[in-house]
DNA sequence: TGGTATTTGTCCGTATGTATC
DNA sequence: GGATACATACGGACAAATACC
């Protein structure tokens, strides 16, 4: 692990057991450099990723105050845009809780026009289309719709479809998964969304629409997953520009 | 303005007008440090901010590509968390359109158990709580319920909550809005909902809840904000952590 | 009020490691 | 293997905001 991890990991840890209280200060650069013994550079990169999360922020002049305690135990699952939703549910210590993925189609496909205004994928290429249904404790939450890149995403198969496709880039094909852009909104359920998510009287679904990158920076995957209103939220930071 | 802003501003126009198209890439970092005669730490945080937004991916051993053109012109308000109501419609170029605000409550309270479950502000802090209705268009599309510690954004008034809070603060108490941490839910629409908002048929509410944070890092505001669903657009970005 | 020390912000230069081509 | 490109790390200098006496 780089060194800047290290010293990342250690602050985080610490700032999760509560060493550092809320609105309280860490120690000053200065003391954090002799106490890691590196540069200032080197803590100053770990100190910015910690900033990133929402964990700490610095204040000119002043030092570096902690504003974040994670929280567990929440009682819906909680997504942030990125994770897949084996990690999801770790992340939220549900995985006590019976999760199962039911593959409705596993297709391949050749993008045509209409297929490139969803997706964004240029026409004539080729992709998985994958349409999978997630449950949790033999309720249905999530109906996902997936759109691969063929020559990235090699070889999917229905089984692999079923585990963890996540798994499978990152682990087999060896392939990052770096960034999401995504956005949310809310649809009208469709016949199709009450068919198959038990819906509980509400008459619409939470639509999250992804694009996700990997480590070359190409977009190949594009997603809309339609999220079972009671059980859906999404959380998440943000940092206004000056 | 700093060096690294400058840098950062002119790449991220250069990107904006397609000057480096898609997946393609900027130039090396040695070729950009002598075009802009900075150091390379200089360059690197202004890229850094580049890659926070989406803009673009560094690839070791390879360069440093483009992977985002923003785009303008949506028919729904685009949300980020961070923004006013009022930099929103800015933003999504609706200025053009009416808005308008109603102040339903405007009230001084201090924080009891009940209250600070909800918030999390303290038992025994003063706050301000105001509910507005924000309209476009004469239609009610956002009910907000905001809570604000009074000693920070002291000497709030109707006519200051009907303009821009957020103006206030920034203008005139001369604080800086830095960050907020937000959550995402679908929530059935309540008595009040349904009286204010037309939802047209949808019988369920976004609400988007928000702890928002000074340059001191101190939450000053918690809000939650009930949506109408058909109006909705939340987008962000995400990065993956290793 | 003012000066000094402390703390974070910005910027520079250099060296070495690692991935890609 | 060599050249190129980004990643990590060290060190130093000065600016700007804050705290304290």
């Amino acid at each position: 692990m780089k060194k800047y991890q290290k010293i990342y990991a250690d602050l985080k840890s610490k700032i999760e057991a509560r060493e550092y209280e809320l609105e309280a200060f860490l120690p000053s650069e200065n003391v954090m450099t002799k106490h890691y013994d590196c540069s200032r550079n080197t803590l100053r990169n770990a100190l910015s990723q910690l900033a990133q999360e929402g964990y700490i922020q610095s204040i000119h002049g002043k030092g570096v105050r902690v504003i974040f305690h994670p929280q567990r135990n929440q009682s819906r699952l909680v997504l942030d845009g990125i994770e897949s939703f084996k990690d999801s549910l770790v992340r939220n210590n549900q995985l006590e809780q019976q999760a199962k993925t039911e593959i409705k189609v596993f297709a391949e496909m050749i993008v045509n026009s209409k297929l490139e205004e969803l997706t964004s994928f240029p026409i004539g290429m080729e992709i998985y289309y994958i349409q999978r249904v997630r449950y949790i404790n033999d309720q249905a939450l999530i109906i996902d719709h997936n759109y691969f890149r063929k020559d990235i995403v090699e070889g999917l198969t229905k089984d692999i479809a079923i585990s963890s496709i996540y798994k499978y880039i990152e682990k087999t094909l060896n392939q990052k998964i770096v960034r999401t852009s995504w956005t949310i909104m809310v649809e009208k359920a469709t016949e199709e969304d009450l068919e198959i998510l038990d819906l509980e009287g509400f008459d619409c679904v939470c639509v999250a629409t992804k694009y996700v990158f990997n480590d070359q920076g190409m977009m190949f995957e594009f997603s809309k997953s339609r999220h079972h209103p009671k059980h859906f939220v999404f959380s998440g930071q943000a940092k206004r520009n000056n």
